[in-house]
DNA sequence: CGGACTGTTGAGAAATTTCAATGTTGGTGG
DNA sequence: CCACCAACATTGAAATTTCTCAACAGTCCG
């Protein structure tokens, strides 16, 4: 079911196979986007939200002198713009890193949910709190950790989301970004990426090559990037690596 | 009434008179605390949520290494974490910045409104997605801007948003903040705060003092800032200079 | 095989931090 | 009312991190 991985493994999130079923039905329109393609743009009124059932996807901004900031990325199973159902529109943009494809569900019958459904309307809510602590630890990271910190822990975050989603093993997952990717999530250019990559590499905790993270050091990875994944609310059912 | 401000000028956040006075009965307590108490810690289970009153609350987090960064700072009127509403508790501290009156609302009487004004339920929802709004533009501001931007860009933000709730007018604000809290909200040192504080002052933009901001060019204080204050949400019953 | 991206490397520049000293201010006790 | 103290703010100089610019190497694809 195109549902299943929606809040999957979420600490107090026990959503019933009705309730997933529910929220299947209520989608109107299940599309593929290319690498690239523009899903949301900023300020566009929105009538439908998103569900990101295949591949990655990035809010962004750009600053007036060209300068990117990702804001956030996400993998399968998230419900990507939420945001814009009681917002009306989004104030960044939304684009796919590489081809992804969506469901749409319509805001008629979000509406619907959130007036027949208390229980699954507050875990509609629930998933939009779990990406707000996201970005507070997104701030943490950009505010007061190293380069070396920042990418650390945005590979851990990664690989626990992905080992949740059952897109990652114990060694690592494929994540089909470029170096200026990271560099546009980690708040730094990729040349300073492509360094700090090297030093992933030399200190034999991580190496992303081609499209595939392959983690050698777990343990050294987290302590490097001071990463504690209780932030991703993740329960006991998920795999022990990823909490 | 205590609810007065929550979610006032907001746009698609058209709360009624009644609906307002439902969440007002619905506070158990209001309590006053002094300058730099903790509100929440991090980790302990929440069966309240807070709505903030009067004075200035920040969420934060420290590093192992002693860094502090703060997440958010919140204004009269938030309601603060309504994130651990559904959540269970914070994955963050809360601390008061300045002496502050918060009024409780128990997370039972919540659940009560969600399953019972579908409508105040999402706006409660809403004022979740606007903190969640805010959280993504201070990542761009971490993440992208230069120390001065980032300073003016907290200066315009809180600016803009005091002045829906009354507390600020065109001049300025009063902002009892030490600059090392400028400093911990910015990712910057107290002591280059120190120094943009100079750079501010001596381009005749902003003068901060003594707890008082004082705005000398908002015209040219948003260039610099590339402050747009749509992300707030704000609704054309906002002052126009908050808009 | 030729481009067009993408990744890698080096050297110098810029922004920010660190460390350390010196001012300022506001409050308190005498 | 003054002297003093503690906390906070300001300044300078050197160190560190990250950026910028520029060249060059790899890789993929038609």
């Amino acid at each position: 079911m195109l549902t299943s991985r929606f809040l999957k493994s979420r600490r107090h999130a026990d959503l019933s196979d009705s309730e997933r079923a529910r929220l299947a039905e209520a989608i109107s329109e299940v599309e593929a986007v290319a690498a690239r393609a523009d899903i949301v743009r900023a300020h566009r009124p929105l009538t439908n939200s998103t569900l990101l059932v295949e591949g990655f996807v990035s809010r962004y901004l750009d600053l007036p002198d060209g300068k990117r900031q990702i804001l956030a990325i996400h993998v399968p199973g998230d419900f990507i713009d939420l945001h814009g159902f009681l917002l009306g529109s989004l104030e960044h943009n939304m684009a796919a890193l590489t081809p992804a494809r969506l469901a749409y569900v319509p805001h008629d019958r979000l509406r619907e949910i959130t007036e027949t459904e208390p229980h699954l309307g507050r875990m509609l809510w629930m998933s939009t709190l779990i990406d707000a602590a996201i970005h507070r630890e997104w701030i943490l990271s950009l505010g007061r950790r190293s380069a070396l910190g920042r990418l650390a822990h945005l590979f851990c975050e990664l690989h626990a989301r992905l080992r949740v989603a059952g897109l990652a093993d114990a060694d690592g997952y494929d994540l089909p970004f470029l170096q200026s990717d990271l560099a546009d999530a980690c708040g730094l250019t990729p040349v300073h990426i492509n360094r700090t990559l090297a030093q992933l590499r030399e200190r034999k905790l991580l190496d992303f090559r081609r499209g595939r993270v392959a983690i050698h050091d777990h343990a050294r990875l987290r302590a490097v990037a001071d990463f504690d994944p209780i932030y991703l609310h993740l329960d006991s059912s998920a795999p022990a690596d990823a909490r």
